[in-house]
DNA sequence: AAGAGTCTACCTACTAGTAGGTAGACTCAT
DNA sequence: ATGAGTCTACCTACTAGTAGGTAGACTCTT
């Protein structure tokens, strides 16, 4: 059927791999339950994946590819604009209601995880926190945000309590609690009621 | 020596799962690290915890006779007392720059965390999240915080913008995070310089 | 012919948990 | 007071099962 089911079987493990890393965590699957849901033998995934350590390293590097990319599309857009993006991309993540984002289920298990893990993870998220620093002290320099406290903690409290939110819903199935957290804080830190430097 | 020498394993049985759960997670140890860390073999835990999940659901039920007891403690302190004590007490969790907090923890693996220990957990985040609640409406009837957000809403953000910091502060090894990221907060969220309703 | 991809069959190391036993302290009837 | 019975706390030795990983044979496609 397929003109190339290579590239499938690889896409479809590092889909797998991403489920289960977001739903279960590093320390939490198997290569078994790779296998189950792709449909293919254990000892095939280390063809494409050598070890479970070069899987979870080959899914953090894709998702940050996947940030750049998103980082890229949303780069012309106003504060306001990127920061409901942020939310978007936050709720995407959980769009089955199991998932967590990287941070909250990679970061907590980090003195768990292999070395190059561990290196994937800490850019990629110093790649996010980078980036939301950056559209923080532009508000704040457009007026749009308050000038207190600094974009840099700014940025930390929104990661975080977005991030945190998502683990409690899942605890007690709350489905709102994302959309109701992220707009207190936007009206806490929000100077005036909209951003207007739009540069088309 | 000891009168009764009993207790004391069990306790240290309970003191090592507590580190090792607080560093490394509910998957990611095993009886085996117990047993080494209080010098016992193995087999011996199972004569206190007769399986891992009533080890877990232990600890957790332990933690939250524990809070129970500091929310006694603190119960008649001012609204900006109680929140300095909340600070403290994570900091006294972090204290050796390893652990991060139940919350950060055992919410992210959620999942695959055995029922009893989800109930127990369940119990512990809804106490916690009460008892924050309770504090955040008391200082903004007294005028002490913003009328706005809702308190429940501001409990989340601050609970989990604390427990995401420690999360992120062990990965990039930054011992100020925590304070930085509560002082900010208070700042976004208090009207007042203080409350002053000591009930002495 | 060769390489990629998948398979069966296997390995070693480790997991939680069990079986069965021992040393010593407590209880209590004689 | 003393010996039988019982209990706690721990032990060694084991089980069944699962983890990640490997070797080598079998297909296809090019």
């Amino acid at each position: 059927m397929d003109a190339r089911p290579a590239k499938n079987t690889r896409q479809s493990i590092l889909n797998a791999a991403e489920t289960l890393i977001l739903t279960r965590g590093y320390n939490g699957f198997s290569y078994k339950d790779i296998a189950d849901i792709v449909g293919i033998r254990k000892a095939s995934i280390h063809h494409h994946f050598p070890t479970k350590e070069d899987l979870a390293a080959a899914f953090v590097d894709g998702y940050f590819r996947r940030f750049e990319q998103w980082r890229e599309q949303v780069g012309r857009l106003t504060v306001t604009q990127k920061l409901d993006a942020f939310l978007e991309m936050f709720k995407r993540v959980s769009n089955n209601a199991e998932r967590i984002c990287p941070m909250g289920m990679l970061a907590a298990e980090y003195p768990t995880l292999p070395k190059s893990v561990q290196d994937s993870l800490r850019r990629l998220l110093g790649a996010m926190d980078q980036w939301l620093v950056q559209v923080m002290a532009q508000g704040q320099t457009e007026g749009y945000l308050r000038p207190e406290p600094h974009a840099s903690v700014m940025a930390k409290v929104l990661i975080n309590a977005m991030s945190g939110s998502m683990k409690i819903a899942r605890v007690f199935q709350d489905v709102n609690q994302l959309e109701q957290v992220f707009q207190a804080l936007m009206s806490m830190i929000r100077l005036k009621a909209d951003s207007a430097d739009a540069t088309p």
